[in-house]
DNA sequence: GTGGTCTAGACCACC
DNA sequence: GTGGTCTAGACCACA
């Protein structure tokens, strides 16, 4: 995983895991990795991985089974998307739209902006 | 002006100056209020003024005339569009793009959103 | 390190800095003391340090990891040899060109300089 | 004339008169601008300009006949050669060479770079 | 009056 | 521990 700076480090490893969960790689009663696992795998302190986890375990998204280790919830993918979704609505698109109201962007230059972003994406692939 | 905490106050004072750059409301020429004034006007202290100008002098929206103040720059116009648009398609889209895989959510959705976004502001006039 | 008069402190760290990447002692990855250490060491106010680090972390000569510290980027060198001569030949040459047609000094009177400029520091030693 | 940003105005104010003395299109006895004429022509706070003259009546390049005007001294050119010169070998070489030493610049770098900058003077006339 | 630099010290988020 | 932002207040050069 590559981390940007844009972001705290542990809100990126908690959006991995929400990513995963929505597109089904993981699903209910799946194990996930321990913290100090997966800290040494991302080359991070274990602290930030612990924090991830608190956050997700704190939305429903994860569970801990004392000294067995993390798993997936029951409700996992609902709150997963409810989560993300909402983060979405409301806190970023006001700010998109407002930028593109002060740009002129419109929805349909946005369209062809998308269809740049999956060629090149393709291209990277 | 009202400053939310998501972003620090000296970058949001800057992108008030690009914003009413880019609509025009200042043009080049035009003086800016100086670091004290704006200061006591936004009620914060001079320093976080002065950052926020070094940073529009630095990108060559503002000019400073020694002892006189800060004014707009010929490109000014010119540059707040660019910054603004380099942010907005290499740091904003390509996340928000990639939500909108994640969660399925297509430009169509979008544009559904947008109808919705601009009804709520016209409620809130 | 000594500072002089004419220049900020913040300016003179960041100068250091440069000469320093540009000779090669510090290279892409070195970790450089945290802005409280070199505050401490200079006797210098940690803003002031931070604000040098601004400047660098700008123009790509340093980076940060968040939590760790600063470290040397990969395009240090490039960059820094960028910014200096720049800095040279934009900036101080025509001043120095200039002066020397008024003064009627050619490059061999200059020359002759040099080398006493090159005795003197050789007797400092 | 263009003042630019690097220099207070008043000591631009004050190298024009060097310079111009040291090519001798002022000469001793002249007659030199008044306070307020030079700061209208030159669009500039009376202060500044007088600034600039106190500076240059300190060093015995011009003196003040009360009530009459300024007027070049008798041993201008002889002061404003040496002040220059001075100025040049103590205050700026020293940095200058520095520079070329950290860069690998040489005196035949240099003597290219003389070529271009003349070269380039000549295109701008 | 203008900006520019700096200090001292606080508080916060993050690792 | 790390950096980052901000305040309060000082001092200075310059116009």
């Amino acid at each position: 995983m590559n981390f940007n700076n844009r972001k705290p480090i542990y809100v990126q490893i908690a959006e991995y895991f929400l990513d995963n969960i929505i597109s089904e790689k993981y699903i209910f009663g799946d194990r996930i990795m321990s913290v100090r696992e997966l800290a040494i795998q991302l080359g991070v302190n274990p602290n930030t991985v612990m924090r991830a986890y608190a956050y997700l375990q704190d939305k429903d998204i994860i569970f801990n089974k004392r000294g067995i280790g993390y798993f997936i919830a029951e409700n996992a993918l609902k709150n997963a998307i409810e989560i993300k979704y909402n983060e979405f609505t409301k806190e970023e698109l006001p700010g998109i739209f407002n930028t593109m109201e002060i740009l002129g962007i419109t929805i349909e230059d946005l369209k062809k902006l998308y269809k740049n972003h999956k060629t090149n994406q393709n291209e990277n692939k």
